[in-house]
RNA sequence: GGAGCGGUAGUUCAGUUGGUUAGAACGCCGGCCUGUCACGCCGGAGGUCGCGGGUUCGAGUCCCGUCCGCUCCGCCA
């Protein structure tokens, strides 16, 4: 059958009968002589027809169609290009040569497709319902094959290192903590339920007991949340784990590992380690604990300064314990009346009571455009104006609130004004840092007890064993826990994990699990860590998020074959979608379905 | 659950302070064309302006409701 693919073909070609098979991309029918681009996964060929060299062929030419299914098979000759005549096309790796067609076969015709695979579609309903159309666009094309060297190089990569790749049930046990889970219901035991794993956290560690001591996989995860841009239902992590290891090691392994993808994806030479931030610094500085660094803007602590300033919102903020912090979002001092009441509304959806801020117009504080300038000494002008190195034409927003609170109202003021300036765009700027010594515990206020920043089996520091052994809770205590990011994205985080059943059952103690929970919930676990648990730790990437990146997408769709919409539907299946009565019948499910709970 | 943006021809979009028969490009159909490559030229078809209601002499345009898509917040250990 086929011979080369369509990006094969050279000028050392010439003269040798070729068979390629493929898509028609264009058709260019001149009357006498037709051109086809004949494309497949790799690229694309010209091919000739013309009466002269086989009737049959040029006649059948001109009947083709855009994505009709044909194979081509002829005589590769140079294209001409003399003083007077150019036809060589320099925009396609095959632009020197072409298939001067002697036979053609129109394997299977295509009907007229619902959009043009040429152009930019920005019905995403359209897009989905066709999906498998989609797929055929150089652009998807393109990002399915990122994806898979993004893959191959993990494996390749963890196999060199003696990684051993294990598969862990898809069919799995529903967690009381963390996300909501996709409950399958068993036919052999009524009344029961599998859940679809959110992680392979559990068997992972359990391998470690297993004396597998070095584990990865490419493992499907299935959270039922609502979704986002970088949120799927169900999305692939690259799940790691590893015996005998502490964190620098994991680190290690990490930073090896993306320097692999990266290069092996995109040939792009990624720095050999990455920069480190604790959480504590990324929240004071960045207001988030996935800074994107890019951007600058750092929030500067401006507490002691302001803190008897005539303005009562810093002075007084200050008097009540917290703390007064801003951003120079340079060069935006022209931002529009409407931009700052967008900022404002952002800061109050934040929790703040409102958005202080000065236009610094000009050098002098009379061209200060502020509702409190005025209100603020000379000393305390010329204090921020060193502190924040306010120039001419700059735009500084403040919070004033509890620390944290005001961290995170300027780490999302930063975000929007960065938006505002489309600062975010730009993916070949590659910013990768590590965020180190995440607290344990953090306080849930509607609920009132202690969740896991992380999960559960995270080990806390040394130091702090002991207060977790006697229940000595607070957001004090610290983990040995650590995220990598990539451009403010959360490419992944991992922990070393509690190995003794002592350690863990006074986790789930801080965590408040009941004896009888971690009987029928975690007796497994409890009791695997006495048989000889061996030390250990991992990792799990999201490898959807990788893909997107390298493939300088926005959205993980683009990088997945078939996604969800924002509603959790696939709109080429339909699904999700009802079932027979006799399916639910042998679930022993009853089919009634209450459409509203009641209140 | 909440907020924002969007929905007009097959597709991408335009459509003014509400005003005649809702336009363009690409695609589609018919014809012409022997060096094109976003081929070109001539002709043609194609619309429940997401849906429902309201205001008005008159609504794609204004108002209310609703559905769908996308982005964000909540949520995602």
């Amino acid at each position: 059958m086929r011979t080369h693919h369509c990006n094969e073909i050279r000028p050392e070609h010439i003269g040798q009968t070729v068979t390629l098979i493929g898509w028609v991309n264009t058709v260019r029918d001149q009357g006498g002589v037709i051109f086809i681009d004949l494309r497949d996964r790799e690229g694309i060929t010209q091919c000739v027809f013309r009466s002269e060299v086989s009737p049959e062929a040029a006649e059948l030419s001109h009947k083709l169609r855009i994505e009709d299914v044909i194979q081509v098979t002829g005589k590769v000759d140079a294209r001409l290009k003399t003083d007077e005549v150019d036809t060589v096309n320099e925009n396609l790796a095959t632009g020197e040569v072409e298939i001067v067609t002697a036979e053609l076969k129109v394997v299977n015709k295509a009907a007229v497709l619902p959009f043009q695979l040429d152009k930019e579609l920005s019905n995403e309903d359209l897009r989905m319902k066709y999906r498998y159309l989609d797929l055929r666009r150089s652009r998807m094309t393109r990002n399915m094959q990122l994806r898979h060297r993004v893959t191959k190089a993990t494996r390749d990569y963890l196999d060199e290192l003696g990684y051993l790749e294990v598969e862990t049930p898809i069919l799995s046990k529903s967690t009381p903590e963390g996300a909501r889970d996709f409950l399958v219901p068993s036919r052999v035991h009524p009344k029961s339920f599998y859940a679809l794993p959110q992680a392979p956290q559990q068997y992972k560690q359990l391998l470690m007991v297993g004396g597998i001591e070095k584990y990865f996989q490419i493992a499907r995860c299935f959270r039922d949340e609502d979704l986002r841009a970088d949120r799927q239902p169900e999305f692939t992590q690259i799940d790691i784990e590893s015996s005998f290891v502490n964190q620098e090691d994991i680190i290690g392994l990490i930073e090896g590992l993306l320097a692999r993808i990266f290069k092996e994806s995109l040939d792009a030479d990624i720095p050999a380690s990455f920069e480190r931030l604790t959480y504590q610094e990324a929240m004071n500085t960045y207001g988030s604990d996935k800074p994107d660094r890019r951007v600058g803007m750092e929030i500067e602590d401006l507490t002691d300064e302001l803190k008897d300033c005539e303005f009562r919102v810093f002075s007084g903020t200050v008097a009540s314990g917290g703390v007064v912090k801003a951003i120079n979002a340079k060069g935006f001092a022209d931002i529009s009346t409407g931009q700052i009441d967008k900022l404002t509304k952002l800061a109050q959806e934040a929790g703040a009571k409102g958005l202080a801020y000065i236009q610094a117009r000009d050098t002098d504080r009379t061209t200060w455009r502020s509702p409190f300038v005025k209100r603020m000494t000379d000393a305390e002008v010329e204090a921020l104006r060193e502190k924040l190195n306010i120039e001419p034409g700059d735009l500084i927003l403040f919070a004033a609130d509890k620390w944290a609170d005001a961290c995170e109202v300027l780490g999302r003021i930063r975000l929007e004004v960065a938006t505002m300036r489309d600062l975010l765009k730009d993916n070949t700027d590659l910013d990768f840092l590590w965020v180190t010594e995440f607290p344990l515990l953090g306080y849930d206020e509607e609920e009132g007890k202690w969740n896991a920043v992380h999960h559960p089996f995270t080990r806390p520091i040394p130091e702090h064993e002991e207060a977790l052994k006697k229940g000595e809770l607070g957001d004090g205590l610290l983990a040995q826990a650590y995220d990598v990011v990539l451009n403010g994205y959360e490419l992944g985080g991992g922990s070393i994990r509690i190995h003794e059943q002592d350690l863990q059952s006074a986790m789930f103690d801080a965590l408040g699990v009941t004896e009888e929970e971690k009987e029928t919930m975690f007796a497994h676990i409890l009791e695997a860590f006495t048989f000889g648990a061996p030390p250990h730790g991992g990792v799990a990437l999201g490898l959807d998020r990788i893909a997107m990146l390298v493939a300088g997408e926005s959205s993980i769709r683009e990088v997945i074959a078939f996604p969800k919409n924002n509603k959790a539907s696939d709109l080429m299946t339909a699904s999700p979608a009802g079932v027979d009565f006799k399916q639910l019948r042998e679930l022993r499910i009853k089919s009634t379905v209450v459409d509203k709970p009641a209140e």
